[in-house]
Parts: C-alpha cells; structure tokens; sequence
DNA sequence: TTGACCTCGTTGCAAGTGAAACGAATAATC
DNA sequence: GATTATTCGTTTCACTTGCAACGAGGTCAA
C-alpha cells in the first residue's frame, strides 16, 4: 500500500502561476517587438532605460531594469550594430561606458512606448479595478520576499 | 530639439513587473530542488502531473502544467533514467505514452510537495490578507487575456 | 609605488530553450 | 482499402541563457 501523496493544487501555486502568466504576457508584445522592429525583450529594456536615465553604465542599466550584466552588455552591443545606440567611454572612471541613444534609438523607443502603453491600458480594463489591488499584492512579495524572519 | 518620449514607468508596466517577480520565486525553489534533489523546474511539473493524473500523456501534461512537449519529452525521459518514472505504451493507441511514477518516484514526490508547500504559506505570510485578491486578479487576466474584445 | 584587492564590461562555454521536421500511428475522406 | 490528413512523442538545429573567467582600470594601505 502507497503512502498517499499530501494534497497539492497547482492551480494555487504563485510561482507556477506567475511563472505561467509572465511568459503569456511577456510573449504577447515580444513578438510583435520582434517582427515589427527586431528587437528582443532584453534590447527593449536597455533601450527604455537608456531613454530615461542620464547616460547609464551597464551596471546602471543592470541594477534598474533586472537584467544580468551579460544580458545587457550583449543587448547594448546588438543595438549599437543596428544603430540605436551609441557607447562611450567615461573620461573619470575608464571602466565604465556611457550609453545614450542615436537620434534613431529616440525615435524607435518613441514608436515602441506606445505600443505597451495601450497593452498596459488594456490590463488595465481586463483587471476592472482590480489593478491597484494587484500591483500591491507584487509590491509586498517584492519588498518581503528577503525578509527572513518571514 | 528632440522630440519629448512619452512618459513610461517601467514599475508600472505588469508584463516587466511579473515577469521579475516570477524568476525570483521561481528562483528561489528551483535552487534548492537542483541542488538537494537534481531535480529541475520542468521535471518537478511533470512529476506532480505524474502523481495527480491517472496515466497521463505528454501531451496531457503540457495541456496541464503549460509546458511544451519538447521539455516534457525532455523531463519525462530525464525523470525515467533516473528512475523516477516508467513510460507505458497505451494499448489503445500505440502513438500515446502513459506515464507513471515508481515508488522512488512518487517518495521523491512525497518530499518536494512539502517544500513547496512550506513555501507558498511564507508566501501567504507575506501576503497577509491580499493572497485572495491577488488570485482574483490573475485569474482576470489569465481568463480574458485571449479576449480581443477588451 | 608596489602589491593585494575590487569593479567594470566582455566573452567562452556548457546547458537549456523553442520551433520545425521527423517517423510512426491513427483518423478521415473518397 | 487506398490516399490524405492529423496527432503523438522525439529529435535536430539555431539561438539564448547564466555562470565563471578574463583583461583592464581603479582603490587602498603599507
């Protein structure tokens, strides 16, 4: 006779349930990223922190948008191939780069914004009101989930 | 003059927010079942499949645990050299596999689910009385991501 | 100013991934 | 019942990933 198996619901399991929902979500706008304009999820993020912060270091970039330094390193090589970005050595400290936009890089991230603003937004209607609630319930896993003494 | 970028917070975007979230919790169990058990997040999928299902296919397993077929026939093929399950040709239909777990297999099993268990109540610790709500919320968007009409 | 140590960005490598192609088995159509 | 389509599980292949190692640059203290 088997010992029987303790009751376990998938179903009810956050990390299969975010794991399962991030992929669907994330694979909804890196596809069309990818077929429209060629870019990756990893070049979307370091083109979005690029625009929006002061000359970023790969390690900037690494710590603000959740990317391993390989990851980013690697995009940042991508989009200056293709144009969108330029790297430049920092004169006080020449171990770090500067990376800024091409003119082309501003006007891509331009074009690319929208586009996940209006997926954003229809989160938003299929969520209802429920969307402060959610983004919540993230931030609390995200701030205790280190906390030990829990 | 540049033309201004649309204003864009990354920590409110839920596709980057889950996305994170999702690889940390993933993370922090896949760490500790690799390393204690050499077990990886698709075996452990398939396992609990195993256990809960009567016989079922690969192709029932992917449709229950949302993992492609290619990683299930990996993981199933994997978890039988190790062991921890036997494939079975159905007499009915000769192109399906029934899949079963040993007794090692299902001991196997019998360890990880308290594991996993243990870790969804910190996580509910964490949660507090947000875990309904955030449930809620993922099951809106699962249900009615593929609804073109929102 | 030399030596030990740290940080930066890149890269080599082994492992994992997704998509497509494949052979085998079954279903559907005529 | 022969032909065509479809489904199943596996495998191939090109690509991505994470980790560790690396060289170059910087820091600090003796």
């Amino acid at each position: 006779m088997q010992k029987a198996l303790p009751d376990f619901d998938l179903d009810l399991y956050l990390p299969y349930r975010l794991t399962v929902l991030a992929s669907r979500l994330s694979a909804e706008l890196a596809t069309q990223y990818k077929k429209d304009y060629g870019i990756s999820m990893p070049e979307w993020r370091v083109l979005l922190n690029v625009g929006y912060s002061d000359s970023p270091s790969i390690r900037d970039i690494e710590k603000h948008v959740s990317l391993e330094k390989s990851k980013v390193s690697r995009a940042a090589a991508s989009l200056e191939a293709k144009g969108f970005l330029i790297k430049e050595m920092d004169a006080t400290d020449r171990r770090l780069l500067k990376l800024a936009l091409t003119d082309r890089g501003a006007e891509l991230l331009g074009e690319l914004i929208p586009i996940a603003t209006a997926f954003q937004d229809r989160l938003n209607r299929i969520l209802c009101d429920q969307e402060p609630a959610l983004r919540h319930a993230l931030d609390l896993l995200a701030e205790n989930l280190d906390d030990q003494t829990l």
